[in-house]
DNA sequence: AGACTTAATTGAACAATGTTCAGGAGATTG
DNA sequence: CAATCTCCTGAACATTGTTCAATTAAGTCT
């Protein structure tokens, strides 16, 4: 085994083992010697891999992106029965309901991505702005049926700004220091608020009539 | 000078540079030693104060908690030479652009609030919990004029979403993790979402066809 | 006022942590 | 086999939050 592929091994063992440690015990439950032993390696051996702990973070996180994209992959693909939901807006109820799912089943793992301040001066990896971006993505195919009017950087922002909507109520909704909301409930908030603002946004889009303070 | 008083004036000392701390460095530049000393007290002195550092951190977003209402009631007051603004959906997007407004203002102290994850085992304190309701309460007047027919339960329910998802595009739009935005167009987001999403309530809301997956 | 008791306060010591780096173990070469 | 070089180790260091024996201050009684 050359040193590249030792390098590369200790590098998954590492990482699966944090993201082990993540999901039972959230960020605050990642210590290095912990770590170390978990994998059968020295204490610095983790530095010889990663810079410091914070790298090691940032590609467990870049796993939850990919679980996540996969899990919302998943729920556009096999849609309950019904083979091929064409609604843009049951398909944004699909999505969120989908990212609510994830964050439900997976909740550390979720929480270690927006928990995680990086250090000043450093700064996130391509790899990892592009799977956000990926995110995304998947909700602008409903947002052009329902809006085909935007521009492509207009779409682009609007999807990120509904992204982001769906994030702030899957967010507070599982927050631990907001007053707890039955799950079913939080669920039927979710499906029934992204309805709504479909609706909102396939009427707005016929006759922009835009008000800003 | 009393025993209280004294205590009481430690508190309000150690709190009051707390605060300045986490508002110039952040959370993390949040160090014992550093208040102990700008308060010119001992170091266990904090400890007779706050059973921990979370509290102390606690009270500093309660504090935070405290200064986002009252920029809301601000903003609901003078609203820019418009005396009553009457429309319930142009008032929710003034609530969310002074929510926005204090966000970009005082990111650390605002980030404060929902980075700090508590103790596992320890809960938030009543008042504190007392705040975010009150804050949830600005959004439930003018919801009440856009869906008359909502139950108390309901509005209070829906009041909190609508929130969490003005919440989310904020937190997301101010995220160093994510691509930056243009404050001007965040702040456009924001509004038209707001427009949109109130739009598609009172629609909804006079005729209440709920689609749940 | 002075001696004694009680309470409040201190800061050195502790434990837990991320990070480093002098040195050792093992392979490679001459 | 010695010399050299590369890779890895884990003891040592720096920085934390937190505690608690020791010290100082306050109060009380004669």
């Amino acid at each position: 085994m050359s040193k590249a592929d030792r390098h590369l091994a200790l590098r998954e063992s590492l990482i699966a083992i944090a993201q082990a440690t993540v999901a039972t015990h959230g960020l605050a439950g990642l210590k290095a010697r912990e770590v170390a032993r978990a994998a059968g390696c020295a204490l610095g051996a983790i530095y010889l891999v990663f810079p410091d702990l914070d790298a090691l973070i940032l590609a467990v996180n870049d796993r939850t992106l990919s679980a996540i994209d996969a899990a919302i992959c998943a729920s556009l693909d096999c849609e309950d029965a019904a083979p091929s939901e064409t609604d843009p807006g049951r398909q944004l109820v699909v999505l969120s309901c989908a990212y609510l799912d994830y964050a439900l089943a997976h909740p550390r793992l979720w929480a270690a991505l927006f928990n995680h301040t990086l250090s000043p001066g450093e700064s996130v990896p391509d790899e990892y702005r592009a799977h956000q971006a990926h995110l995304f993505s998947y909700v602008e195919a409903p947002l052009s049926v329902l809006c085909p009017s935007l521009e492509a950087a207009e779409r682009a922002l609007a999807a990120r700004t509904l992204f982001s909507a769906v994030h702030g109520i899957v967010s507070l909704g599982v927050d631990q220091k907001l007053s707890p909301i039955p799950v079913q409930d939080l669920r039927n908030q979710l499906a029934d608020f992204v309805q709504v603002t479909a609706a909102g946004l396939r009427h707005a889009c016929l006759q922009p009539t835009r008000n800003r303070p």
